[in-house]
DNA sequence: TCATTCAACATGTCTAGACAAAAAGAGCCC
DNA sequence: GGGCTCTTTTTGTCTAGACATGTTGAATGA
């Protein structure tokens, strides 16, 4: 293991590892004890121990004290080398991709989207969780927000696909965005479990205000892509802007 | 330290150093060194870095080498419950900030950057890096990578503030946005430094193209916000847009 | 005065060895 | 077979010391 110059044994090491457990095991593997690839690789246990720790917050392996170092189901990271067409213009995306309903219920919602509607309802908000899938992998997992006067009976119609085009068929609504807000925030345990990422892996989120035509607000959805898979883009024609 | 039972000396050191850090130190502070909190608390020094790892995961502090160990701000805890205000409008923020000049260099640039100054300019670019407070905190880090030739004698002249009044005030130019490609991603270890958060900590980017008033390329600008403190609005007129 | 050099100090990495704790399996007795 | 202990294997924790690397600030020198 070369030692001569960056990065660090441990470093290299969990790279040699990575490859190793993406392409020689299979999920539910066990490896090699941690002793034994100490002495295959000619370094002390714990610079192992050190390198394994970052499969561990890689979410590549598990570690089970007296049984052994397992390795994970594991599935997106092939994506993450083909990272050029990264940057998605937000009104592409629905094209192709594919749109999994996770929940969909009657639920009272947190303060900041209740007051968005609260001019018009106070009570439950019809809370529709999607998970949209392009290439194969989890990009964004989106909940909406829907006011349930405005889409009656929605539950016993919608089984997934996109939420938009449901509309349009089922309601003869057709949706504009008048504001959207962009934050970033890292992913927690629901969203590592869906998105197929690391926990505290830094997320997009955009929340959105959609109206009907006439400007009476339908829904608020809240979209929470992974950031590094998800760009936004932003053109300004030759509005009089101010730059920052 | 009690050894006895569980839970691990580490786990307990971690909890009464989390502790101290939330009661006894203010953001920037830096904690004793390693060594010595090894000989005070009667333990390895390993067993000190094993519980500040515990705490740059929770967050409450990040480590530079040679430097130490550096309790990060958490004054915007506060600002989140008040959630109303953290939504600047990037125009507004210019304002109430105080902006520091952290370096200012000609140097070749990052090729995302050269590409698109490509036809104009192949050379070094004019870096200025930026950090800008505002409330007296550190909001927003940016590096302004310049036409050099568009600003001369740029760095005898500036010594901070912001970079857009000096424009007008000494060039004569009023730069508009042309585009802007906002990104989330993990804080690195200058990053956090600066910004006084957490290692990983997420941060919105923000990259646009700045153009003069005949169109042509003079400044990209590539700034880095603490996303706890900073969010992007954009409103959409009554244009015909597609939502998401 | 200003810049350079250098030493002190901080975190980062690596090795070495020891024992603890949990799990799995072997062998034993009933 | 079923249940038991005991041994082995494996990860978890702790100590000890060494050197590398990055930062800072004081001493040095032009």
């Amino acid at each position: 293991m070369s030692r001569q110059k960056e990065p660090p044994v441990y470093r290299q090491l969990a790279d040699t590892l990575t490859d190793q457990v993406r392409h020689d095991f299979a999920a539910g593997d066990l490896l090699p004890s941690e002793s034994e690839l100490a002495e295959r690789f000619g370094v002390n246990r714990h610079t192992v121990r050190r390198a394994l720790d970052e499969l561990v917050t890689a979410g590549l392996v598990t570690r089970h004290q007296g049984r052994g170092t397992q390795v994970v189901d594991r599935r997106l990271d092939y994506r993450l080398s083909a990272g050029s067409k990264v940057t998605h213009n937000l009104a592409e995306l629905g094209m192709p991709s594919e749109t999994h309903c996770l929940s969909q219920n009657l639920e009272l919602p947190p303060g900041a989207i209740a007051q968005r509607f609260a001019l018009q309802q106070q009570g439950c908000l019809l809370r529709v969780e999607t998970l949209r899938y392009v290439e194969g992998a989890p990009l964004v997992r989106i909940s909406h927000w829907f006011d349930p006067r405005r889409v009656p009976a929605w539950r016993e119609r919608y089984r997934g696909g996109s939420t938009r085009a449901f509309m349009d068929q089922h309601y003869g609504l057709r949706l504009k965005r008048r504001q959207a807000r962009i934050e970033a925030l890292a992913a927690g345990a629901d969203d590592s479990r869906w998105l197929l990422c690391a926990q505290h892996a830094p997320l997009l989120q955009i929340t959105s205000d959609n109206i009907d035509s006439t400007g009476a607000l339908v829904e608020v959805s809240v979209s929470r892509a992974r950031a590094d898979r998800f760009s936004y883009h932003i053109d300004f024609p030759d509005s009089v802007k101010e730059m920052s």
